[in-house]
DNA sequence: CCGTTTTACTAAATCGGTTTATGGTCTGGG
DNA sequence: CCCAGACCATAAACCGATTTAGTAAAACGG
């Protein structure tokens, strides 16, 4: 009932154990007949090397592992993850290798990582302080960092995070938005402070909103989901000082905000302008479309994984510059109403 | 600079390799102080213990794989693959699992399952005559089927998909709507004909259709994906025997059917009615938000990793019953507009 | 015909763990 | 004082492959 093992297939075959590995990683290695002979059996006994001695004693195991700081059951309500496996995905077509998903077994990343039997990690959204960077490098496996700071163990890509954020935060400000709120994304896995990248952007938006010298915005932490977004939208002031343009950190959270604002009776973008960030596929077809700061999510993938491809050949290899971003205007947002019009400040519901 | 294995950590220690061993998996065989040494050693050293190796002796690796039957950087577009994982990761959470994706590599699912070290599969969409069912009971890893035959070997997790699409036909008829087109899946991976999913939708809408007497509805066949839904929607028939109904086999297609409608001029629903499949989050958020068939993704993911994972304990397993399906009726459909009105059968463009 | 390659194959070491069987040391009871 | 049992720790076997070093036989060159 067993599985059938090489020895299995040699005894079988009258060879030894060695000239049945040869058969299938070195054939010229062996004679015409034998070879045929081996291969012949094997294929009767419906033999397969077993993956984890291949992986042991071959010191590889074929497989890219993706870090992700949340859990499996939350993360993919995100489209985020899934744009940027397909990103990896190209790469690791190319390469004949597979994907693990590594989210934090009981709540430790450090464990997964441990458990995990890959040639190499991408990280996602990691905290420069995290501890599972040090585990990664204590292990020695190597890692490119996707969405953090970059150092000079682990190469890290990112995209132009304050620079989108600025564009977006200048859009709204330019069309005559005052009040703004934010919608932070939530805190790192373990940490109370913030990502990288959620401190990027907010530094973008800060800086165009005090350069214009508009009013401080009004901010609230939601997750990354339709929910959390329209969770953040009820947290938002009213009356006088309800926020006239919001600046959500991700396209999840802005349509979030979008469906409940429609659901208190507010009209998107007349009374309210939302503007995303990500610009996931879906952010076109929403109602309204949603303007967006769009970031070559794809791409990233795609890119983080040549360089981990490139780390575990051996190369060195150091941080690209960042992605760029760019706004996508589409028609969540438009000119603020004007301060005198009646229809300022009413009281939503 | 290479690897801390546990040779290192014993003569660190000055005791056996034994002694680490049991350090980490059986505790209360070491006394007091050698089992506090061995851990403080083995910390300080850095150890973790080589994945492969320890899924070799322990066979089992403490993965799942989620066999694909499309490229990875393809599939992701469509996100129901990320809600199944949803539900997979919540079960893979409760047993400390982790998931492996497996696609085709280089065209050959049997040729990825061989190198996949898991405990176990989750096969999506195979049809029955699929040569890597083949391999999968050769190689006697515990398989879950999702969304094919079932058999006596592997247990299947189905929704009624036949029923789903019979509501869904029978809604667009008692709209009025007479003349039907059908975006069909497109053929499974290796085979000319149809899965076992496209097949049960596609007898589902004819029932409904000869049924009801109408005539008899054109047919595309059309990726899962926004771009061929749009696509489709081209080499529909136009003039007189456009369609006003159009059921889409799957979301995304049938948001590719409403935009590209929208593009050449169409109204939906008031000219032209489109039902998806799935209920894919995004499908409520759309313009209009889509009339479709509700299938529980989330669900089916939970249902089958919990049945492979009594399979990996040993335990038999028969498939269980389809999950049901239910039509969510929003505002993608509307009634037919009356034939005599002057602008049915206008000309598109 | 003899030494040298080449060819075809194999025994044994190795990868890095876990597990079984066993051997000492201490303790306590008779 | 002796023996049984409890307690700790270890040597060696094992998991299932790859790979190194080497051997026997055949082919080759002069």
């Amino acid at each position: 009932m067993s599985r059938v093992t090489i020895a299995d297939v040699a005894s079988a075959a009258g060879v030894s154990k060695t000239a049945v590995s040869f058969a299938f990683n070195n054939p010229e290695r062996l004679g015409q007949a034998t070879l045929e002979r081996v291969l012949g059996v094997a294929q009767d006994l419906g033999y397969a090397p077993h993956p984890a001695a291949r992986a042991l004693s071959m010191r590889r195991s074929g497989t890219i592992g993706v870090l992700i700081p949340q859990r499996l059951s939350t993360v993919f309500a995100n489209p985020f993850l899934g744009e940027l496996i397909q990103g990896l995905g190209e790469l690791c077509e190319e390469h004949d290798l597979t994907l693990l998903l590594v989210p934090p077994l009981d709540g430790s990343l450090e464990g997964a990582i441990r458990q995990a039997s890959v040639d190499g990690f991408i990280s996602l959204g990691l905290s420069p302080d995290d501890r599972a960077l040090g585990v990664l490098d204590r292990i020695g496996i190597p890692t490119v960092l996707i969405d953090s700071e970059g150092s000079p163990a682990h190469p890290a890509v990112n995209v132009d995070d304050q620079g989108g954020a600025e564009v977006a935060a200048r859009h709204l400000l330019e069309l005559g938005h005052r009040q703004l709120a934010i919608i932070v994304l939530p805190p790192a896995r373990t940490q109370t402070h913030s990502t990288p990248t959620a401190a990027r952007r907010l530094a973008g938006y800060l800086a165009a909103i005090t350069a214009a010298g508009a009013p401080e915005p009004h901010s609230v932490v939601a997750g990354v989901s339709v929910a959390a977004g329209a969770h953040a939208f009820e947290a938002l002031p009213r009356g006088r000082l309800r926020p006239t343009g919001v600046l959500a950190m991700s396209d999840m959270g802005a349509i979030g905000v979008v469906i409940a604002a429609q659901r208190a009776g507010l009209r998107v973008p007349d009374d309210i302008s939302v503007v995303g960030f990500d610009d996931v596929p879906a952010s076109a077809w929403t109602n309204p479309p949603l303007t967006t700061v769009r970031q070559p999510i794809v791409e990233k993938g795609r890119l983080a994984a040549r360089l981990l491809i490139q780390r575990m050949k051996g190369r060195p290899v150091t941080s690209p510059a960042p992605l760029s971003t760019r706004l996508i205007v589409r028609n969540s947002t438009s000119r603020a109403r004007n301060l005198d019009l009646p229809m300022y400040g009413r009281e939503i519901e």
